[in-house]
DNA sequence: CGAAGGCTTGATAGACCTCAAACACAGTGG
DNA sequence: CCACTGTGTTTGAGGTCTATCAAGCCTTCG
């Protein structure tokens, strides 16, 4: 078993993160360790990758804050996903190499790329390995069903209380929330383009919400004041989130 | 190379589909064709599986027409994806176990139903049969967040538009349409669940559709009568549908 | 201190929803 | 054969939610 204090920092993300997903054996981890990383820097608001691009590798964000997102014909940008540190945002272009999104930064964001060569093999020789990265995939898609909902089914007030929900258990569960208490670095604008609504309109029900003591959302500080009410409004039930382990029995 | 007479209809609809997605080899098929099947009929209007429903097997849609989909709790439905016969609606069950959606049929279907266990089986010996699936379930992720888009930042014109670009080249790749016409056993209301709007409102796009020229949809019958006029006006681009043959070079 | 980006508020417009009712069509049973 | 029923479609009227336009304010930072 590797000493885990002399292993980087960017392979430890990894290796927590995938622990979360499954129970790994200490071959596993070896071969995690083994994986060859590229570690870069990026800018708040800057590309990692664009859609139409073909990707040689996959990127794992190591710290920052990053967003998956497209832009319509007519200028408009709907943001698709939000990535915190742990997470692999383009790990669906291991099969699907050209990419039909765009993965952009939202704060300075370092992060490690690894090629999709060695992670095809991993998967082929480490079993436990392929099987965290598709769930992980897996619950990616099942957030995008709810992140469907949202926008399809859901009044203004409650698509941004639900996003809010949805934003402060993966904080929670990645390790990055104070409590009920978290810095999601991201505009109102920038809110607006996930839920689907005017910055303006955001805007006013943020004014609402912070009224009716649910929140706060001050210099990129969210604060759930009122959970339980938070998630009552939001009709909020983490089930899609699935984050208890894999269990294959 | 078993004879592909002999093999049940069941059967060769699952191949017809993984070969639409890799290269499979002759061992790989013979994999598929000795999987265990427990074949289905349902009604239109019927539930295969339900949200918080245990997962033991994956079903496989081999004729009719299925859905995803969540109900809130004001009792609106969202509609999340349609599923075409050699569709695997339930595949994320595989590393997923419990339903965060529900699937139910829009037509009489029939299914047919695979254990996980022996799939999970297959992809571990069958590196391309994994290869398949997953892709399968990415390219379903990737149709979510086309769907995302639609909802979020598209008009109502442009939503309905869209949606029909999407299942019109579907259809047409799974060789269910003749040209740019085919049956979409769907009601204006199911219609309005998928695009996240109002049944009326649904019902008076449809007419100015009609009414410039785009489509007819009358009992259930599809037809583009205007494809570039329509993928112009839904500002569709169909890469996100991934159509071609998986490529590991 | 000026500039830039983000936040906030007001006014107006328009897209879409809800309620209500009529119509069309297929299947059913007398 | 025909009323009858149920489901799906269509149209009208009115109301609400959210977008757009316009402008002012605040904070940060060079």
């Amino acid at each position: 078993m590797p000493d885990p204090n002399r292993v980087s920092p960017e392979r430890r993300r990894l290796l927590m993160k995938m622990d979360g997903i499954v129970d790994l054996s200490p071959e596993d981890r070896r071969a995690l360790i083994a994986l060859p990383l590229r570690v870069a820097e990026f800018p708040a608001d800057a590309d990692i990758i664009r859609e139409r691009d073909r990707a040689e590798e996959c990127c794992l964000v190591v710290s920052g804050f990053a967003c998956g997102y497209k832009i319509i014909s007519n200028g408009k940008r709907q943001i698709l996903s939000f990535y915190t540190p742990g997470d692999i945002p383009d790990l669906q272009s291991l099969y699907l190499r050209v990419m039909d999104h765009s993965i952009g930064t939202l704060a300075p964001t370092r992060v490690a790329f690894m090629p999709h060569q060695q992670l095809i093999g991993l998967t082929r020789r480490f079993p436990m390995i392929a099987a965290a990265l598709w769930r992980d995939s897996l619950i990616e898609a099942a957030i995008f069903r709810e992140w469907i909902v949202r926008l399809g089914r859901r009044s203004a007030y409650q698509r941004i209380a639900h996003l809010i929900c949805e934003m402060t258990m993966r904080f929670r569960a990645a390790g990055l929330a104070d409590d009920y208490n978290y810095t999601l670095p991201v505009t109102q604008a920038e809110l607006a383009d996930a839920v689907g609504l005017s910055m303006i309109h955001v805007n006013r029900t943020l004014r609402d919400m912070r009224k009716d003591g649910l929140i706060t959302f001050q210099r990129s500080t969210i604060t759930a004041l009122d959970w339980e009410g938070l998630k009552q409004v939001a009709d909020f039930d983490p089930i899609y989130l699935h984050q208890r382990r894999l269990d294959l029995s």
